[in-house]
DNA sequence: TGCATAAACAATCGAACGTTCTTTTTTTAT
DNA sequence: ATAAAAAAAGAACGTTCGATTGTTTATGCA
């Protein structure tokens, strides 16, 4: 055998970088072997390379695509950004959903930059800052217009960030709650973490609409 | 060679544990090799296997000692524990330092579970579990006194735990905020995230005492 | 229909891996 | 002083890895 009926470059590299996420994402990328991949997708392991230069390279493709994404998405989310409160509101919103979603790309992306080589990871944390200024901005600007007590924009940032982020260790599609729910629990935490109460009664009546707030006492 | 002057069970023990830790928290478990490992405490690969059973078993010692260390002190921490939102203070504040102190560890043991084997990483999880329950504790019980606004504690603690956790991301001794500053912020943000105003208002005046609250704006 | 090209196979390379085993040297205890 | 035990060396193992190469087959276009 060798050029198999029916294939097809496009869709040959579609199943390949598919594949690929959900092995590194399962087993991390140092230990996903070309022949697992090349297995998973209906290929001998050599014939991976029409479609990679290495293995490094394929790691890198997935996360830059993702890293794009991410920001692009994101810089739209923010796009009719208005007050930082509705800014900070619609970050969390559209973090946390884009987390539920692609859960193993963002995984992959948070967690095998440490086995990217140094320029790849460079471009890499390059466009994480790119997108995490997006929340650091609406952080400054709120506490500078005297809205948000946010004395250390850079380390709510990060705060805020990595506590959207954990989403995607533990949540399932099928779980009891759902993303609606998720994303109402989380922006009450961040917003009363960080708007100064009057801000928020003043800007946002009752937050979303939906699920009662503050059920418990009165 | 054989034998080397001044060989020492119990040292060599130590020191490859330690360059364990580090060469796992670098490149990863996967990635190290033991013939790295063994060269940074100057020894022959074979050497290594007189103190564990294989390279599984390294992590899995790492990581479960770190554990058991990490619910000693937090329950140490915990102990004189008296309103909920003491106990939230007092775990924030515990788990920031000690996830400042001993980075390397907390990195493993979060992110090298996957690397585990089923039985190993069955133990470990129940680790966490139980150290989760103690933050999750104080929520609940603060939640059912009317003190906390928290409608999921099981999410909140989730949520909390992976803000305060992601700090071993980014913190560097040597960096421009102290700890007991970085101490003050995060607990401002959990606290004003989860409290009712008016919890905070009674319980604790100022919370802390040094750094200036609120100093944008009135 | 014929032909260039794309797609995949099949075999193989050297290197590195975890692991085992035997041997040698040092230390410790008698 | 001597024997037992401890500590490490060092060689070798079978495997697997990423990567390369040459070949074969299917496809799409003229």
């Amino acid at each position: 055998m060798a050029r198999t009926v029916g294939s097809n470059g496009a869709r040959t590299a579609q199943a390949i970088r598919q594949a690929g996420v959900q092995l590194i994402y399962k087993h991390g990328y140092e230990a996903m072997s070309l022949r697992q991949l090349a297995a998973e997708v209906g290929l001998q392991s050599g014939s991976l390379y029409k479609y990679f230069d290495n293995k490094q390279s394929l790691l890198f493709d997935i996360v830059r695509d993702h890293m794009e994404d991410l920001i692009l998405r994101a810089e739209v989310a923010l796009r009719d950004g208005k007050a930082p409160l509705d800014r900070l509101k619609a970050f969390v919103d559209f973090h946390l959903r884009y987390h539920m979603t692609r859960n193993a790309h963002v995984f992959i992306a948070n967690m095998e930059i440490r086995s990217l080589d140094e320029e790849h990871r460079a471009v890499v944390v390059e466009m994480r800052q790119r997108y995490e200024a997006l929340l650091e901005d609406a952080l400054r600007t709120g506490a500078e217009a005297g809205i948000f007590r946010v004395p250390e924009p850079r380390v709510a940032t990060y705060a805020i960030i990595s506590m959207l982020t954990g989403i995607c260790m533990w949540y399932r599609a099928d779980g009891r709650l759902t993303q609606d729910e998720l994303v109402r629990i989380y922006t009450d935490l961040v917003v009363e973490g960080v708007a100064l109460p009057e801000a928020t009664r003043r800007a946002a009546p009752p937050p979303l609409a939906a699920v009662p707030r503050r059920k418990v006492k009165a």
